[in-house]
RNA sequence: CGGGGUGUGGCGCAGUUGGCUAGCGCAUCUGGUUUGGGACCAGAGGGUCCAGUGUUCGAGUCACUGUACCCCGACCA
């Protein structure tokens, strides 16, 4: 399926911008740097989730809620975490407003100031560990596995609809081991799901690799991620899980008691993915006329437009429509019939385009005549004319190629675009055209920084399974001996 | 927090060297004709031109101050 791979990146953020709130995904709320996601938009989260929790629930995790509040003392125990977070942290100081003494409106009262401040979370792992060091006493209680679906703020200074946002969805997995193994099999474990998910359910080709100690989470051993490409050639860093150690059980003191019966102090991991895969599924598959959605995450995958010129007309087909809808149902497949009487079909082609549905039926007079249906897939932009016999088998078959095609148009776009490079010149330039570079690297934070500096370049991630590459070369900057490639891209 | 830009009906914009009743497109409402790829015609409604101060006979237009938002950096999922 030879499709022609082609780079967006003339106003692609303007493109992304407009493409988000046309199609009804989410729009900037009044709030600084927050979102409004709007129902539409909701609804593929919404399949994420359904999906993902599933994943999670096969894995073993259960689902549990956390409080939103930190007080500040919790947040300051683990030294690297709170380095990482404190500069963007919103904090709570008061816990009451009074009638402003000038009548206009409201005010902080004074009298109400906290004696500990609370850290709106920006993650979760101090209140969880705080919280697990009551739940673990014996090996007995070993491991835990918990995941919590909330919200999180981190106060950034630029904002990006889904990319980055003040506040975000997202789910956060904690779990809690007696040995450092199986702690670490369980992160791989994690970032294996999240891969399967982009790659199966968002059709995103993903590169799953480790992180360089630089670009690691603030107090992790290890950070794992999924890093996808999007079609401007920017990487995005869809899907994290990290491998904790043992550094927020020192921190909260959280031991068991061993089978030999010695005090042990528990291993970590952490996992997590946002409303940012919103983003990356915009970003991965959209094109000139708006969202592309995968079936397997789009909250309609069959949009019927009904063509009519009389009233008779309207309710015969319309009739046939709630038949075919309640068969393809019956098979699993979501359906709306758009019946609004005061939009011309054009109109609703167009629409449904923007929003990314995969399927479209359009069925008029002489559909109806000659027992037919005209069915227009999105990801191609072709439509054919088919019988109505048999559709429901046909149907399912035409999703799963879609979803298919989707993944394999995005992953040419990939292959297209990464490559290996051991020329600096040619890295410079290959960087900025939006090329995945695998190149050597010697493993010196020095050497990152200042790739980093001069080129805006990072480390995606040093990789495990598609682009794994060990072999002996020399570091693309310093020329200094490397072991082997990882991968260089500029990211979001 | 540094550099740049923009604030004019719901949205997107025009508005000349300051000048008379502030315009245009989209959207909205009414009536009619339409409906196989974003309809057309006719009519209607909707504005303290971001705020404040100043210059002037006269300010959407000029100056200063404030403020909000956007873009580019630093920070980040």
């Amino acid at each position: 399926m030879a499709k022609e791979v082609t780079k967006r990146s003339e106003n692609y953020s303007q493109w992304y911008n407009d493409l988000v709130v046309k199609a009804d995904l989410a729009e900037q709320s009044p709030v600084r740097g927050c979102m409004v996601i709007k129902p539409y938009g909701y609804a593929i989260w919404e399949k994420m989730q359904s999906v993902l929790d599933a994943a999670f629930k096969k894995s073993g995790v259960k689902n549990a809620y956390f409080p939103l509040f930190i007080p500040k003392s919790f947040f300051s125990r683990e030294a690297e975490h709170v380095a990482g977070f404190a500069k963007e942290c919103a904090v709570v100081t008061h816990h009451r407003l009074m009638n402003d003494p000038d009548g206009k409106g409201v005010v902080v009262d004074p009298e109400a100031k906290l004696e500990e401040e609370l850290i709106v979370r920006p993650t979760s792992e101090t209140i969880i560990w705080s919280t697990y060091k009551n739940w673990i006493t014996s090996w007995r209680d070993l491991p835990i596995l918990c995941n919590q679906w909330c919200n999180v703020v981190r106060w950034e200074m630029r904002t990006r609809l889904f990319l980055r946002t003040a506040e975000f969805l997202w789910q956060e997995g904690h779990t809690a081991h007696a040995t450092s193994e199986e702690a670490a099999a369980k992160a791989e474990e994690m970032v294996q799901v999240y891969a399967d998910f982009a790659r199966n359910t968002m059709a995103l080709p993903v590169i799953v690799g480790h992180k360089s100690p630089n670009e690691r989470f603030a107090g992790a051993l290890d950070t794992l991620t999924i890093e996808a490409m999007m079609q401007d050639g920017k990487a995005l860093q869809a899907g994290t899980s990290h491998f904790l150690g043992q550094n927020f059980a020192k921190s909260f003191d959280v031991q068991y008691t061993s089978k030999e019966g010695k005090q042990e102090y528990v291993w970590a991991t952490s996992w997590g993915v946002s409303t940012r895969l919103m983003g990356a599924l915009i970003m991965a598959h959209g094109d000139d006329n708006g969202l592309v959605l995968p079936p397997a995450i789009a909250p309609i995958q069959v949009v019927m437009v009904p063509i009519y010129k009389t009233e008779e007309e309207h309710n015969a087909i319309l009739d046939k429509m709630y038949e075919l809808k309640k068969n393809l149902e019956a098979l699993g497949h979501s359906v709306q019939i758009d019946d609004r009487d005061t939009l011309r079909p054009g109109f609703k082609f167009a629409e449904w385009e923007l929003k990314g549905v995969p399927v479209r039926f359009a069925m008029g007079p002489r559909d109806l005549a000659g027992g037919t249906v005209e069915v227009a897939r999105r990801d191609t932009l072709t439509k054919e004319t088919v019988a109505l016999e048999g559709i429901e088998k046909t149907i399912g078959d035409l999703l799963d190629d879609i979803q298919k095609t989707i993944y394999q148009k995005a992953f040419d776009f990939r292959q297209a675009n990464v490559e290996k490079c051991d020329d600096w010149e040619e890295f410079k330039t290959k960087i900025q055209d939006g090329k995945f570079l695998l190149c050597h690297w010697d493993g010196t934070a020095e050497t990152e920084q200042k790739i980093k500096d001069e080129t805006k370049a990072t480390i995606r991630c040093i990789p495990v399974d598609s682009f794994v590459c060990e072999e002996e070369g020399k570091d693309i900057y310093s020329g200094k001996p490397s072991k082997q490639r990882v991968v260089f891209a500029i990211s979001y």
